[in-house]
DNA sequence: TTCATTCCGATACTGCGGTAGCGTAATTGC
DNA sequence: GCAATTACGCTACCGCAGTATCGGAATGAA
């Protein structure tokens, strides 16, 4: 009806939270700064996003570039790529960031929404090669692939935001192998 | 050397952090609301916990009582009982509650040590069954046990904090199916 | 009893996330 | 061109977690 919104401003204030979440991670973030390191007022950033949270989220939603997952003929090398993947991409995060998303998540159904976007597609990509390797034989077929998902992904988050423990590429074909069985030797 | 401190205090502290915790949960717990309900002043808060994080966990140590676990003949059964147990401990806390002490406990060592001593002990006897359950060759051995309970654990924290997704006494059930099979009619 | 040490309360402060209100400028539909 | 509407910047404010500083009082050890 009237005024639209700068379009330019969008991208300022993305860039700079880029900035200063790669400086200091989720707490070491500051709205104030974020909107004079833009040049914005902090009311305009308010009029984009609703919380903290949100702009975090839609800043990391801009930076991810999905890389399209292709299954090939053999379902046990496509987990192993799926989720040593995973298990590098939360390695190379800062845990207190994921940790602050999922609080933050817990606390606001939009927020809740936007995060689990984040990591859907990923998800689902697991849940696809699990539901083919169960039909190729490859896993009892006694449970659900939704919960041997779970057991795959679970541990990753768990070790991470629970334990402490690293997340290596060994441990992650550990989970496999725990799921699938021992590997077959031909 | 001097003035001892005065221990009611504490108590009269974590009373009021209690309710307070009760309320709000954690982001609705305010300090400068726990001092005054306590008739404390702030600094002398400070003086005994070193953040939020911190009288939050320590009035968390204080209300739970650990159950202690007696291990059967049954590991099925015993595993049942200490992962339901644990599910049911989850699904009754508020999430966001776990994400902020997991989010504490990942900027803080301090925070860190102390949320993970409270998990540790169930943590401890689910590990001790499962390693039991391997030896009467009810599982696998050619997975270490601290994979399998993370695979038990894990997805529950996974669900709470990640999906969203309830924690069912059922799903409970079918994380241990999966990890020690179907179950055997006799 | 004296003295050093520590506790406790009080006050004031910082930076934080988030909100309210206002003046002004830009853009739209007419 | 005009009027209604909205964006934007600005300032001020709130409650929050946490810190600094101070005075006075209590307690230990000598």
């Amino acid at each position: 009806m009237a005024r639209p919104r700068n379009a330019a401003i969008d991208g300022k204030v993305l860039a700079a939270a880029a900035e200063e979440l790669r400086r200091g991670g989720y707490e070491g973030l500051s709205v104030d700064r974020v909107a004079e390191r833009a040049g914005v007022a902090k009311t305009t950033l308010y009029r984009r996003w609703a919380s903290k949270a949100e702009l975090v989220v839609a800043l990391i939603t801009t930076l991810r570039e999905d890389v399209p997952f292709e299954p090939s003929d053999d379902p046990r090398r496509d987990l192993t790529e799926l989720v040593t993947a995973i298990a590098a991409n939360l390695a190379a995060t800062p845990p207190s960031l994921v940790a602050d998303l999922a609080a933050a998540a817990a606390r606001d159904p939009r927020v809740g929404e936007a995060v689990r976007a984040l990591w859907a597609g990923r998800h689902q990509a697991v849940t696809a090669v699990v539901a083919k390797a169960q039909e190729a034989g490859l896993v009892l077929d006694h449970v659900a692939p939704a919960v041997l998902v779970d057991q795959l992904a679970g541990p990753l988050y768990y070790r991470l935001l629970v334990t402490g423990e690293p997340l290596t590429p060994d441990y992650a074909r550990t989970l496999i192998d725990s799921v699938l069985g021992p590997e077959e030797p031909r």
